[in-house]
DNA sequence: AGACGGCGAGAACGAGCGTTCTCACCCGTG
DNA sequence: CACGGGTGAGAACGCTCGTTCTCGCCGTCT
């Protein structure tokens, strides 16, 4: 039920249209010929494109955090590793050659101002990464507020590689994070 | 020929509908009308849409790196108060009722997929904002490294703080950046 | 005075797009 | 076999919007 594959191939398609072009510049009409549904179809699926939009965003959302703490999980010893390691699985997403920045950000910069769903989806996505990072920091024997001047690294390495086109902001922001995390919650002994 | 008054009213109002609303859910009749101006003069001053974000985008990065600028140099006795007042500025911003998040990270976010145009002035704006923090930095006593990871904390603070609604942020990066900078250039001691 | 060039106001045009409708067709059921 | 409901393909509708055109008016130069 949750799976329906026509379902998932229309959110595949939307999503790719959508993160590549922007969620405006997508009409109806892209997403069918790209989902090779009919139109009518689509609609019965999702009522309206705001609801595409919405079960888009809630989608990825789901994916990106999921992704995010399996590397975590997988590549990490230590909490504090583990924080370290979010900049990793950053530098390699902004290596990609598709990658154009934070689906999130870009959307809520697109329709931020108009459409209180995508504000209120950029928001929860937001809250959450960033109390991911908290509790990875708490855990990792620092503060949860060096956990949010994490995540704040982390934002403006998303932004940054996406506009200048490169993925080095993602080391630069693991640097600052290895200081703050070391200033904050003493070297590499776990002992506090 | 510059200060043009018409075409600087057509500016401040197309600036202000284009942060406001994004630009794409703009239209030229929408400014001609916050204008007070005929389609036509707009037309002659403009000859296309493309050219209004245009000049909207050039002239908002320089107020914008001006108006940081003279904050900088009016609250700074040293390099290194200066590099923290930007967050004070940063955070006035953050609080203003009409902020609504980086007008270069938002147009980047809605046209950078399709507008190579917009995608130049976001970089361009950026750069500027970067080499200026590195200056800062150095200026400081700090390695121009130490300014771009500081540049990434004001980046997110943006972000951070136009998807959340609250200027907090602006703090704690500021926070981070003291932290970074006092590891980097040493203590108290160039701010005698 | 009379022709003319530029201007204001707004209509008009053409394209894109979200959404719905038409119509021919295929299915399982009485 | 007749039939009603759902389907695929795509046209159609209504709206927005970037851009251009029309028309009536006014100041100017000769």
């Amino acid at each position: 039920m949750s799976t329906d594959p026509t379902r998932e191939r229309i959110l595949d398609s939307a999503e790719e249209l959508f993160y590549a072009r922007g969620i405006q510049r997508v009409g109806m009409d892209a997403v069918r010929d790209a989902a090779g549904v009919t139109l009518r179809r689509l609609y019965q699926l999702f009522p309206s494109k705001g609801d595409l939009v919405e079960a888009y965003l809630a989608r990825r959302d789901a994916r990106w955090l999921r992704g995010l703490a399996a590397h975590v999980d997988s590549a990490a010893h230590s909490p504090r590793a583990g924080l370290l390691a979010v900049f990793d699985w950053l530098e390699d997403w902004f290596a990609r050659p598709d990658f154009h920045g934070c689906a999130f950000i870009n959307s809520f910069g697109e329709l931020g101002g108009t459409s209180p769903q995508v504000t209120a989806a950029a928001r929860r996505h937001k809250d959450a990464f960033h109390a991911y990072l908290r509790e990875l920091a708490t855990a990792a024997g620092a503060s949860a507020d060096t956990g949010t001047q994490i995540a704040l690294l982390a934002e403006g390495a998303m932004t940054t590689a996406a506009i200048s086109g490169t993925p080095a902001p993602a080391r630069q922001a693991k640097q600052a994070a290895l200081l703050l995390l070391t200033l904050d919650a003493g070297g590499v002994a776990a002992s506090a």
